[in-house]
DNA sequence: GGTATTTGACCGGG
DNA sequence: CCCGGTCAAATACC
């Protein structure tokens, strides 16, 4: 563990602190719906940080925490996406969505988004992709009671040339695509490792909440996202995340600072 | 041989 | 009939 770490551990120490000590007032001293609202935002907050800080240690970067896929394979422009299967870099491929409060290190949850099939859709710019759960059939399904799956459509907007030079890819999944997956309930999932990846998120990502409320649970265990065969690296994306632990609306808006970014929608 | 991807065919809804 | 979603055979990779 460099200095970096040691400082960051600090950091989620003095987030945990903080959260202890705000909890603490809010148990002891009277206070006003207002203040016990800010109270509670608050300590939210310290511990989402606190979170967010400790996953950045355990998470390797530059790996996304929402979709995973080789660096490599992100920024393969040569074939964005009739991609055939070469070398090793297929079976990195998968998507991979973490659920539960969306913090944990999607490694760990370990869902794989297989690619059942891909369709030409008219008045769209690329073909859509759908993809389910590898697990789907072997787990009989379980993710639908699962609280910890959650479906996410992605959509937004990412320059690649801007990013894609830097150590951590802005975004998954994992090529230059344009991608839409069928929306349900929309949560954010923190980048994991870096202001960077923040900074950038925030510079190129919108995200679009206005129109989920007809797909909420509406939508089995797989999505489809389109993809694009343009080479050029400007991409819209829009993401849509649903997290059944993150329906309460505090949590939200500890996690929103992430996904709401006023004047990118 | 097992597993994942590709892609054309099929099916259901509007 | 068109379109979007899914299926399943063929194919590729490990």
């Amino acid at each position: 563990m460099d200095g970096a770490c040691v400082y960051e551990d600090n950091t989620a120490i003095h987030e945990l602190t903080q959260g202890l000590i705000m909890a603490k007032q809010l148990t002891v001293h009277p206070h006003s719906p207002e203040a016990r609202d800010l109270l509670i935002q608050k300590i939210l907050s310290s511990y989402h940080n606190a979170l967010f800080l400790l996953q950045s240690l355990d998470t390797p970067p530059p790996a996304p925490s929402l979709l995973e896929s080789s660096v490599s394979e992100a920024f393969e422009f040569d074939q964005p996406f009739s991609r055939k299967r070469k070398g090793s870099a297929t079976r990195e491929d998968h998507v991979r969505i973490c659920g539960g409060n969306g913090l944990e290190d999607n490694t760990d949850y370990g869902f794989n988004w297989r690619k059942y099939g891909q369709k030409d859709i008219s008045g769209a710019k690329f073909p859509r992709n759908y993809y389910r759960c590898s697990y789907q059939k072997v787990q009989n399904c379980l993710e639908d009671d699962d609280p910890a799956v959650f479906d996410i459509a992605y959509k937004g907007k990412h320059a690649c040339n801007l990013g894609a030079q830097s150590a951590s890819p802005p975004l998954p999944p994992a090529s230059p695509e344009n991608h839409e997956m069928t929306p349900t309930r929309h949560h954010q999932l923190s980048p994991p490792n870096s202001d960077k990846m923040l900074s950038h998120l925030r510079a190129n990502l919108s995200v679009n909440t206005s129109d989920l409320g007809g797909y909420i649970d509406t939508v089995p265990s797989s999505f489809s996202f389109p993809s694009t065969s343009s080479g050029s690296g400007l991409m819209e994306d829009l993401h849509y995340f649903k997290s059944p632990n993150c329906y309460d609306d505090e949590l939200w808006q500890v996690c929103s600072p992430f996904i709401d970014l006023p004047g990118y929608l």
